[in-house]
RNA sequence: GUGGGCGUAGCCCAGUGGUUAAGGCGCCAGGUUGUGGCCCUGGAGAUCGUGGGUUCAAAUCCCACCGCUCACCCCA
């Protein structure tokens, strides 16, 4: 028998309740912040996501390369940001007036090893601010973030924030940073040790416990930081306070993709056990450049789809059920089974969802069908109503039932 | 990529070497003549993840692979 492939799910019915709910909240809050919705292809030249992550990285090695029939080595799309630029880049969209806002919810794959919250193929939604510095964006890509997760009815959301500088400063702090190491060469976990030679700001990010002395002792970022991104990043957490946005500041926030500049961020909720991050982000002022565009700021966050649901599943919370059809068409007989074709083809295009008994069954077992479909109300049809033009209206809550003119059931449910 | 736990019908799961693999949920059909949800009865549904090995005999022991899961790594 196939499976899907590992890492990867099938998302049923009952599960889909979640996807809806949280879409709607998407949709409408992107909308109502001024986002528009920009959708890029499932694979892209593979050089494009070169520029996300140096050589060894690993999101680069985890990534799904193939050849196309005529050789062109193409990706499946790892993340969402550099393919809105390529797109933004593509389509001339820094012609119309600047920040352009764009979200979207597509697919991102990875092959990495799959566990909660961890998957080959998974969702995002991404909302990005492209073509303007001002720190108020930085502000206003935080609260959407924040306040999308918590209108979902999440709580104990927490925020950290921090700065990773520019071009002009970062290396400065690199330098401290990898001068402070090389004094605790010897000491470092081996992972360390790469990171040193490699990523020198993920160091910070160490959870093995020899390295947690070490980062303790280690240089701030935010004490390297030129007086434009220091400015910046005040005006960041000033509006982030003005809002009444609570963060944490957390100097040893470092992220994983090349890309980012100043600010970055996750949110994560609260909660035993390991803190998955729902959503993160940040400013990207050099990404487009790279990409071959003029010098263009932007920043933007990413939520995962699937830890949301998790997240909410943790949480308890009661998600709107996918709506169900009101009317079922129970019948008896060649005749009746015809009739019932006909009305249910009518209640249809009256905008009433309607389920037509099919195959051979009991009325008992049609019934049965219909309280597990959980309609409102059931039409029977049998040899007697086809002979007076009627159809018996039951209402399955309450059990009770009327006959009625066959030409009337229609105008009757869509009064209910 | 590294390490741990697990893998019995659609779902939950009993069964740790020996006749037809148990139960619950769900599904299907009945409980007289055209009626659901509760109850009762019956039924279908399992190559016991896959492939090897040990043994007279394996779902039960061993190995490999696949998958799930947890942690690490990394990330949404």
């Amino acid at each position: 028998m196939f499976k899907a492939p590992r890492g990867t799910s099938d998302i049923l019915p009952q599960e889909k309740a979640y996807w809806r709910y949280i879409e709607e909240k998407a949709v409408y809050l992107c909308q109502l912040y001024g986002y528009q919705p920009l959708n890029t292809p499932v694979f892209e030249d593979y050089q494009l996501f070169a520029h996300i992550a140096p050589d060894g990285a690993d999101i680069i090695k985890e990534m799904y390369v193939f050849e196309d029939r005529s050789g062109q080595k193409l990706a499946l799309t790892a993340e969402g940001t550099a393919p809105i630029c390529r797109a933004y880049l593509e389509h001339g969209l820094f012609n119309l007036p600047q920040p352009i806002k764009l979200y979207y919810i597509i697919p991102a794959f990875r092959y990495e090893r799959p566990q909660a919250g961890r998957y080959r193929q998974h969702h995002q939604l991404g909302c990005e601010a492209i073509g303007d510095a001002d720190p108020a964006l930085d502000a206003e890509v935080i609260e959407l973030m924040y306040r999308f997760l918590s209108s979902l009815g999440l709580s104990g959301l927490f925020i950290e924030i921090n700065s990773i500088g520019c071009r002009q400063c970062q290396p400065d702090y690199v330098e401290a940073l990898k001068k402070y190491y090389s004094a605790y060469r010897d000491r470092l976990c081996p992972a360390c040790k790469i990171r040193l030679a490699r990523n020198p700001l993920r160091l910070l990010d160490c959870k093995e416990v020899s390295c947690q002395e070490i980062i303790t002792g280690a240089p701030k970022i935010t004490g390297y930081l030129c007086s434009e991104c220091q400015t910046h990043f005040q005006s960041v957490q000033k509006y982030l306070t003005e809002l009444g946005i609570s963060y944490q500041l957390n100097h040893r926030l470092v992220r994983g993709l090349d890309y980012y500049t100043r600010t970055v961020f996750e949110v994560k909720p609260e909660g035993k056990g390991v803190q998955i991050a729902l959503g993160g982000g940040g400013r990207y002022d050099n990404l487009i450049e790279e990409l071959g565009g003029k010098p263009t700021p932007a920043v933007g966050f990413a939520a995962g789809i699937e830890r949301i649901i998790i997240a909410l599943k943790n949480q308890n919370v009661i998600v709107p059920t996918l709506p169900k059809p009101v009317a079922y068409v129970a019948c008896l007989g060649t005749q009746a089974k015809l009739e019932a074709t006909k009305l249910v083809s009518r209640l249809r295009h009256q905008g009433i969802a309607a389920i037509q008994a099919t195959g051979d069954k009991s009325l008992k077992s049609q019934l049965r069908q219909a309280n597990s479909l959980d309609v409102k109300y059931t039409v029977i049809i049998g040899e007697k109503e086809v002979a007076n033009e009627t159809a018996v209206l039951r209402d399955m809550s309450s059990g009770e039932q009327k006959t009625v003119p066959l030409s009337e059931i229609a105008s009757l449910l869509e009064k209910r």
